[in-house]
DNA sequence: TTTTTCAATAATGAATACAATATTTGCACC
DNA sequence: GGTGCAAATATTGTATTCATTATTGAAAAA
């Protein structure tokens, strides 16, 4: 059966393709930079400009998209300085995510993010980077659940999202990744010791060290070309 | 002379339209709850129904209208539990902002905001609180401004424009009013100061009870008559 | 009187059409 | 070969139209 109760779902159209837009941005498809042509992505959609346009205008909004007055839009870019202006913000949120979340957490929570750190910790034994990345993510995003806080959540995925558009999983070193490794381990124990303030300390420490990955992943892909682009998962 | 250098400064109907319509929310024009008819809006506005929906698209995303499909629009309404989910939120991009404001503030913003300061708590003294208000938010404003950081500005006035959805100036007690007016004081002191981590901390003390001044209001002002509503025309 | 049904009306969702603005292309000219 | 211009083309911005979904209201049934 599915999703026989609670209020229906309906969904417009403009919704849809803000969904679809940001995965495409998200996976590549659609790069920092790249131009968005209206009626092409129509045809590839199977739309009217009308929707689209909606869809646009939201992204725009959200710093995806970059909108030119009668120039269309482009995917927004990150250069390091805005690294620099992001991170502090999500630094703060994360932190607070933290302390939310050991305030509010039950053991339940606590089981599925230990087991998912467990699952991650395998797949960097194994040095799966994708999987490893998939599952980093789930992690970071149950806290934030944890948190129970949509407002922080909706926040704090807003300026994650504008992150993604660095494109900086192909560049993770080893020692980095080994670090970051060493650094899931202090924040599953804060979790389980219910410790906020501890909490808050290694994710604010952990998201340090993510930023200098950011910016050295930008470093590198600057003036890449654009090419086919990269599978990440 | 009037904008002669720097990028030519153009603007879409839509932008526009969203400003004037977060206008119209903030000044009470248009209230919590109230709908949002499109085509009286149109002819009010003077224009067509399409950059209107695409305002109307971006504003929902802000949370400041909530949008039912085939439904329409509603002014978004806030609970006191939606304050408790903001108001922390809004403290951690507070702190941060204190923090980067005394560290990169120059002598000259310190000035800005002596002035701004003196000439509120005359308008304190004089029990002028409109002009109370309308000093105190420049001078929030200001202190956001002097973090140097777009981004963090940015997610704070999201999440203020949903504050203000609950219009409390009306509701602030005298005993509350004098108790912000010293709060200032301290405010001022730790700019003085340059003492990040002091400003940090009364602001969070500042924005704890300016959260009482409005859950109270919206308390007393729940299920209060719609009034003589909105002269569409 | 209250409730139910269903046509009439109004409102929204999406597509199309038209207008204004960029961009490209080709050609004259240096 | 490179510039500058202008027509042609393409793209975006806005308005209008059509389709679909709510809402209203009046009549019929309970």
């Amino acid at each position: 059966m599915n999703q026989m109760s609670g209020p229906v779902v309906r969904t417009t159209l403009h919704e849809e393709i803000v969904e679809r837009l940001r995965g495409m941005i998200f996976s590549g498809e659609l790069k920092g930079g790249d131009r968005v042509p209206e009626q092409r992505l129509c045809d590839m959609l199977g739309i009217s400009r009308t929707p689209l346009r909606e869809a646009l205008k939201v992204l725009g909004n959200e710093g995806l998209l970059e909108l030119l007055p009668n120039r269309g839009a482009r995917v927004a870019t990150l250069s390091e300085d805005d690294i620099d202006e992001i991170f502090p913000v999500m630094g703060a949120l994360e932190a607070l995510s933290g302390e939310l979340a050991c305030a509010r957490l039950g053991d339940d929570e606590i089981a599925e993010i230990r087991a998912l750190h467990y699952q991650m910790a395998l797949h960097h034994t194994r040095r799966e980077l994708p999987a490893y990345f998939r599952i980093n993510q789930q992690i970071h995003e149950a806290i934030l659940k944890a948190a129970k806080n949509p407002t922080l959540e909706a926040q704090y995925n807003a300026l994650a999202g504008r992150i993604r558009l660095a494109r900086f999983r192909a560049n993770m070193s080893d020692a980095r990744w080994d670090q970051a490794m060493r650094e899931h381990e202090e924040i599953l124990k804060a979790l389980e010791d219910r410790d906020g303030k501890k909490l808050s300390e290694v994710l604010g420490r952990h998201l340090e060290n993510k930023r200098e990955t950011v910016k050295q992943a930008i470093r590198d892909g600057a003036g890449e070309a654009h090419g086919p682009g990269v599978a990440y998962d």
